[in-house]
DNA sequence: TATCATATTTAAACATGTTTAATAAAAAAA
DNA sequence: TTTTTTTATTAAACATGTTTAAATATGATA
């Protein structure tokens, strides 16, 4: 790496800990570019240069760390456990990783949740990677008989993980709702995807097939 | 009501009116408050004065329109059709709705979504009427004896809720997802929650209960 | 009516994310 | 080595949402 590459992603990584600091500390709201700029040591403008807008700098000093936390929930796993005391691993880990620090990753979610796939990488890596691993944990579960032959594994992981983006949502915009309340109904909500609604009979007649 | 609060009113219509157009045409991001005052024949300040902020101008300008597209879908709905449909009908009316300008739609839905419920009544509001409207729908089903008496009917609600609301996202966020890909999606994920994906035997188990 | 208080509007200033144009330093070319 | 080109950095300017303080208009009060 030519000397100027290093002095470059030197002083990347010198915004990059700056950001993390003071995101975390006051919040991305309230600290404004140019704290982050002096935190670093450097100019308003270069930040802008290494990381094009306020946004993406949120986004990349924060995707990281969920990551990370989502790569250790995963380690953790049970693999004898049901499905759903394994999508609950995932959630008491995902929920209680944001309840860290709430407001942080209210921003940071409604920053960039809406964003199209290649504005934000990340997150369209992410769901993408949660779809493969859990959609494969239900293809398992047909293996062994405790889910249904016919069931579209696919739909039924982005299922799941509708419902656990629903609660989160509901906990980051609610500051009473606490980790314990989320994970209370995401249980009830996925318990129902996994037993459905309707009667029997209702079934046979094909009503929603 | 006196003259002062009749031309307050006038001045606060004329900003709405100024907003809603050129939010329409130009996209929430593309017009300035300063374009707004300048449309509506007053100062910027007074933009700020009738409406907190821009966000908050959006939403007022917008979710009204909003409501108006659920009371419709809602007076139209098949009041003999199964529950699936019924979930569709207004998921097809909502969905065509922010289809007719989808750009104005994913930054009203970004900036408001994640908001606290103080903050935007709303969300709140129309979120707490769904809940009672197909929640209540639900429970006639109960009587009818197509949904099992033992199912939470608000839970069942609020998952078909985050089942629409997740979709919905995904359309918002995918420029290339169409109307049609969305509904067929949540039928898919619906359908899922009304016949559930376990097997009976595993069911009978109790292992999710 | 004259005066005071209150509410509405606004010009000007401010705060902050971002862009631009210039500078300095490193790499490449001569 | 000297010159040229490319690249990293930044000071200054800009754009835009928002605040502040002043001005103006309205209603109440004497």
């Amino acid at each position: 790496m030519s000397r100027r590459e290093t002095t470059k992603q030197e002083t990347r990584q010198l915004i990059l800990d700056a950001a993390r600091k003071l995101f975390q500390e006051k919040g991305p709201e309230r600290c404004t570019m140019r704290d982050i700029a002096r935190e670093a040591g450097v100019s308003p403008a270069s930040v802008v240069v290494h990381f094009k807008s306020k946004t993406a700098l949120l986004e990349v000093a924060l995707y990281e760390d969920i990551e990370h936390n989502i790569a250790r929930a995963v380690a953790t796993m049970p693999l004898e456990a049901a499905l759903l005391a394994r999508l609950m691993h995932i959630a008491q880990a995902m929920y209680s990783f944001y309840d860290s620090n709430r407001e942080l990753y209210r921003v940071l979610i409604r920053d960039t949740a809406f964003e199209s796939e290649g504005e934000n990488p990340y997150l369209t890596r992410q769901l993408e990677h949660y779809l493969i691993f859990f959609g494969g944990m239900i293809e398992e579960e047909k293996k062994r008989g405790a889910v249904r032959p016919e069931v579209d594994a696919r739909i039924a992981a982005a299922s799941f993980f509708s419902l656990y983006f629903s609660v989160l949502m509901e906990f980051l915009r609610n500051p009473n709702m606490t980790v314990g309340m989320a994970l209370e109904r995401l249980a009830l909500c996925a318990n129902q995807h996994l037993t459905g609604i309707m009667t029997q009979k209702e079934k046979n007649d094909g009503r929603c097939t």
